[in-house]
DNA sequence: CTGAAAGCGCTAACAA
DNA sequence: TTGTTAGCGCTTTCAG
């Protein structure tokens, strides 16, 4: 026990001092180095458990060039998705004994750009991302390669370079969600895209428009809405679409947050969901069978794509010889429920 | 533009070098020093520019044992209170030029613990924190104050502890919530608390405690149950008491997934929500208005709290001298939704 | 097996 | 106004 007030700090130099031993020795004692007899080894470590010494990570990261830190960046955080993946992330960082450093991007390329920035000085080992919404070049991504920092990319990944990515099967889950629609009964189907130039959004759209396609369906060319993530201008978009005149019979959203919008706009001017309206999207949201009606979704596997990504980036930092970018692809589930039921 | 593999690191060194000035100066013009000619400082800063000079931030942390990073200890992510206060954190801490590191406790002191021995090293100049449910010593929060680092509290606080405490009115917010479901005909009345150790559960209960005792409402003591944030014991818990022969009309968690999991015996077993069993939950689900029936909620200012705490702590940051810990409330709203309604 | 010494990149007191 | 120097705490090479 001690009776300060502030505790001094407790690093080799003091431990040396009391242990009547060189720094270096102590250093090496505590790193289990060979060169140490273990007599010395015991003392040192007892003497640091009794002042509970933790090293300076700041002095082993600046001599080492390593900090043992990772970097997530997210577009957003009020989504189930990437607070389920944050989650894997969170806990095979914390396996491997790395620290997580979260930065949110809030859908805006510009901000991702200077978040990058911040990041290419030594603060982190390497960098998880899922980009922005706009982001569509990707200069700003290689710079961080060029620094030598591994990149994973997870969910919203970025085809244009040489760097692992781990996502769903987006067309497929596409594909199969609209064909869902389409064993229900739906004729006339729309769709809630994420934009334009990630590519998530083009196979989500490309699996919605070949399922169309497969089953001869008219493509409405109205039914086919970007929405923005900004709730305002998403409720209008949708609104407009559902208060059309041919209004849609199908809805599939690319995401959860689209979804609910719906639902909201449903209860307001009255559609009956399903029996005016199916609706299936791509959502991880814990109360998808308590809505009313209760929400069929595709599942994605958020823990596990986080902790794949996170493991995976961990791969590249410490074996960086050895590493071999991979695209590794987790799939999702249909879970239906009633939001897409025919008996209505 | 560069054509190599990988860039060399460009630091003061290098600036210097190139510049035919000596490091120091370097340093000074970039951080804009009185002691520097204009001149000067614009020939350096257009080469750190152009060289896009990123300064090493262990380097200056190890030098000034400031590291501009905060810590954000959560019990749990899978909850919208945190999730909210988390991303109020994130802007306060970008805004004020600070980097988060993110810990989750899992709701378990030892891991707890653990944590706080990580932190206490100079990895992070102040510590923002939200107690596990079985935190009920707090020797470990006092190892950090010992060390002369700040720690602010947010949600689940210590009242053991000599520093800022962010909280809402839990307390009233119990009693109101409580007031809500008799002025709504509930007789019987259930709760379901967080734990016995932490002071917002304290509170919580108290609250209902005495909002049943002014109305003269008995307590049955089968009717105060304490969860254990575990799914299936809780559930088990839950079930439990809605099944027993003299069931409850009305019952008050202190959590959202409290809540959620009624829901779900409900439908199960088919309890009627609010005909048999009125429900309201401290909750900032964004879904609380599309579930079936909408559920009431005690809402709290999640952002703010968050941003409020983060703020606190850099405060405490950066003038330790003048700071004086603080205890705020910020209040929680209650939003009657259908789990309450009378008609039914 | 142990120790001396250099240096990671930066800051700041002091000198010039 | 600019430069020299010491040193933050740690790791690591090399010498003893």
């Amino acid at each position: 026990m001690y009776n300060v007030s502030i505790m001094a700090t407790v690093n080799l130099k003091k431990l040396a001092s009391i242990l009547e031993l060189s720094i270096s020795t102590v250093s090496k004692a505590l790193r289990d180095s060979y060169e140490i007899s273990n007599q010395t080894k015991e003392r040192v470590k007892k003497l640091a458990q009794e002042l509970n010494y933790q090293p300076n990570p700041y002095a082993s990261s600046l001599r080492r060039s390593k900090s043992k830190t990772i970097a997530v960046v997210v577009p957003e955080i009020a989504n189930n998705f990437f607070v389920s993946a944050i989650n894997g992330i969170q806990n095979a960082a914390h396996l491997k004994g790395y620290h997580v450093l979260i930065y949110i991007s809030h859908e805006n390329s510009n901000y991702e750009k200077e978040l990058v920035n911040i990041l290419i000085n030594g603060r982190v080992d390497g960098v998880l991302i899922s980009l922005s919404r706009d982001t569509d070049d990707v200069e700003h991504l290689k710079t961080i390669q060029n620094k030598g920092l591994p990149i994973v990319f997870f969910d919203r990944v970025s085809e244009d370079l040489d760097s692992t990515t781990i996502t769903t099967d987006d067309y497929e889950s596409a594909y199969k969600s609209t064909l869902h629609l389409i064993e229900k009964g739906c004729k006339k189907i729309a769709n809630c895209a994420i934009g334009n130039n990630l590519s998530i959004a083009k196979k989500r759209v490309e699996g919605f428009k070949d399922a169309l396609a497969d089953n001869k369906l008219q493509l409405n060319s109205n039914f086919l809405i970007t929405c923005t993530g900004d709730y305002e201008i998403d409720y209008k978009l949708i609104k407009n679409l559902l208060l059309s005149k041919d209004r849609p019979d199908g809805l599939f959203t690319s995401i959860e947050s689209f979804a609910l919008i719906a639902y909201e706009i449903c209860k307001e001017i009255n559609i009956r969901i399903p029996q005016d309206l199916k609706i299936i999207t791509f959502s991880n949201l814990r109360t998808a069978n308590l809505l009313a009606p209760s929400l069929t979704t595709i599942t994605q596997p958020a823990f596990e794509i986080g902790e794949a990504a996170a493991l995976q980036l961990i791969k590249a930092i410490e074996k960086p010889k050895n590493y071999v970018p991979e695209n590794i692809i987790i799939k999702s589930g249909l879970i239906e429920r009633d939001s897409t039921s025919v008996a209505g």
